[in-house]
DNA sequence: AATTAAAATTGTAATCATTACAAATTGGTA
DNA sequence: TACCAATTTGTAATGATTACAATTTTAATT
């Protein structure tokens, strides 16, 4: 799997430096959308010297080569996506969690209109409830209104 | 003008008070997407006392209550948006301006999957290049390769 | 008009994610 | 081995945002 990985960062033209392989593995393999703290404090297990400069340093070289999405979805933290293929997120207001969601279908005919935009990247979010919250929510209001 | 906003505001559910009339009609009359900063020092000049806390607590009224948007497109600062209709948004990685575009058509169908989520919110970024600076851009990229 | 309570505003201090930077380490090459 | 560039590391700075307590405003009531 590391193996894999190596040459993954190679063809992105990122040098796999240990550290680099291992952030990377981590976000193929964790479907969180982390932040840099958990990626950082889960990987200081098994990298101890780890320091949460090179986190940040290697999810710039990541992003900026293709490797890795940056998520502004989370007011509170940036989020990381390893999945760069086409897709949308959703973040829970309540517990905060993010998914993935289908890949949305652009009206691109409208945005043909702005030829002068050079559109480099898009990203599309939902904010809401996911389920177990919004159990909760009804439940509090329902308190509430007691 | 600002008899009208007083209205509106009272139509959300929000106590007009001069602080929150002059963030909202700064927002409606200005379509720079601006931050906190840019609110705060333009209005600083009509009304001296007006500090940073209170502009940052009135937004948050705003958005709670509806009657304005905050925008997580650009990373360094957290923007605000006074017109409230369906419409996406574009960010110039050079210059940093922030402008509208047409609302987007999603496809709901996909969407309709996930009937697990709640979704009270939906924000459509594109992040490109500007006229302007796309035109920089290629001067700067030619110079480099000379 | 005076009194009072709640809401809103203000200024200061704290928080906390992120960045800047300089020193140390690593890896490859002559 | 010696050297150079890239990478990593730790510390200190930055800067947006929030917490909080004191002050001011507002509106209702007597």
């Amino acid at each position: 799997m590391p193996i894999k990985i190596k040459a993954y960062l190679q063809e992105k033209g990122i040098n796999p430096s240990m550290q680099r392989v291992a952030v990377m593995h981590y976000l193929l393999n964790n479907f969180t959308h982390p932040t840099v703290d958990e990626i950082h404090s889960n990987l200081s297990d098994s990298i101890p010297t780890l320091s949460k400069t090179t986190v940040y340093n290697t999810l710039k070289v990541l992003v900026d080569n293709g490797a890795a999405l940056q998520l502004t979805i989370d007011e509170k933290n940036t989020r990381y996506d390893g999945n760069i293929t086409p897709h949308a997120h959703f973040i829970c207001l309540g517990c905060g969690c993010v998914h993935d969601v289908e890949p949305i279908k652009l009206d691109e005919v409208s945005l043909s209109k702005y030829k002068n935009l050079r559109i480099t990247e898009t990203q599309v979010y939902y904010k809401g409830y996911c389920d177990k919250c919004y159990e909760e929510k009804l439940l509090k209001e329902a308190e509430n209104n007691k």
